[in-house]
DNA sequence: GCGACAG
DNA sequence: ATCTTGTCGC
């Protein structure tokens, strides 16, 4: 299927989410990682354009390297749980813009924290076949606990099983999956929602946002992918390191 | 049938 | 997401 024939009903992409879900690959198959990507999509003209940003930092570094911001015209409405279908076609016109492959990229949204395991991070890692983290600013689904005070600290977030979830998931006394993280990434602000997008398991997930964290709630690369999607122009070049 | 609902 | 002014705090 092109890129291009995402013009899929709300059925057919439901469907299509339960066919690729089991691709998803939760083990760590990190390797060495130097460059970390930041993705995030923006909107202009009311809607009608999609803008979508890319930002690349070297690790350990987090010095910005390479940015791009591609545009394109709206195609599908925003559907929750359906995220990805709307907002994937201009992320990887973004991708076709950047010269180097990241060994690990950050997106603004959920990775299997998602009503079928496929968020937009899980589905854009399987599409590109690289690592990805989903790094989310609110819940779509699952439940959670009183989230710790300290930075770094973070509550399971957990739902009952899906079909969607692998046969191998350990699953507790009431038949929840731990499908992410509720972190604290700041003091004082509303905690993250991080879980595992594809090819990596959720400790490492935290554990890479916490290692890019400086004194923001998030994390460097979706905290410059995020000003370079909002912000018109392209201002991320000076002025960058927070840490 | 009644809520909840990434960006 | 985006539309928008002022305001509180480091």
């Amino acid at each position: 299927m092109a890129l291009h024939d995402w013009n899929l009903t709300p059925e057919a992409a439901i469907a299509l989410q339960k066919r690729l879900a089991p691709s998803v690959r939760r083990e760590d198959t990190l390797g060495e990682v130097g460059l970390i990507a930041g993705m995030d999509i923006g909107f202009e003209d009311g809607g009608e354009t999609t803008r979508a940003a890319l930002v690349l930092l070297e690790w350990p570094s987090l010095t910005l390297v390479e940015q791009v911001v591609h545009r394109e015209p709206t195609r599908m409405p925003y559907v929750p749980g359906l995220l990805s279908f709307r907002e994937i076609p201009a992320a990887l016109g973004a991708f076709e813009q950047l010269s180097q492959r990241p060994d690990l990229i950050m997106v603004d949204g959920q990775g299997i924290a998602h009503p079928r395991r496929l968020g937009i991070a899980s589905h854009l890692g399987l599409w590109l076949d690289l690592p990805t983290i989903g790094v989310g600013k609110s819940r779509l689904c699952g439940q959670f606990g009183e989230v710790p005070s300290a930075k770094g600290e973070w509550a399971p977030l957990t739902d009952r099983r899906r079909e969607e979830d692998p046969s191998d998931v350990s699953v507790d006394a009431r038949g929840r999956v731990t499908i992410g993280a509720v972190l604290r990434s700041r003091e004082g602000v509303k905690p993250l929602f991080v879980s595992p997008g594809h090819r990596l398991s959720l400790p490492t997930a935290v554990d890479w946002v916490v290692r890019c964290l400086g004194r923001t709630k998030l994390p460097e690369p979706t905290r410059l992918a995020d000003r370079l999607a909002s912000r018109k122009g392209e201002v991320a070049l000076s002025g960058q390191l927070s840490l």
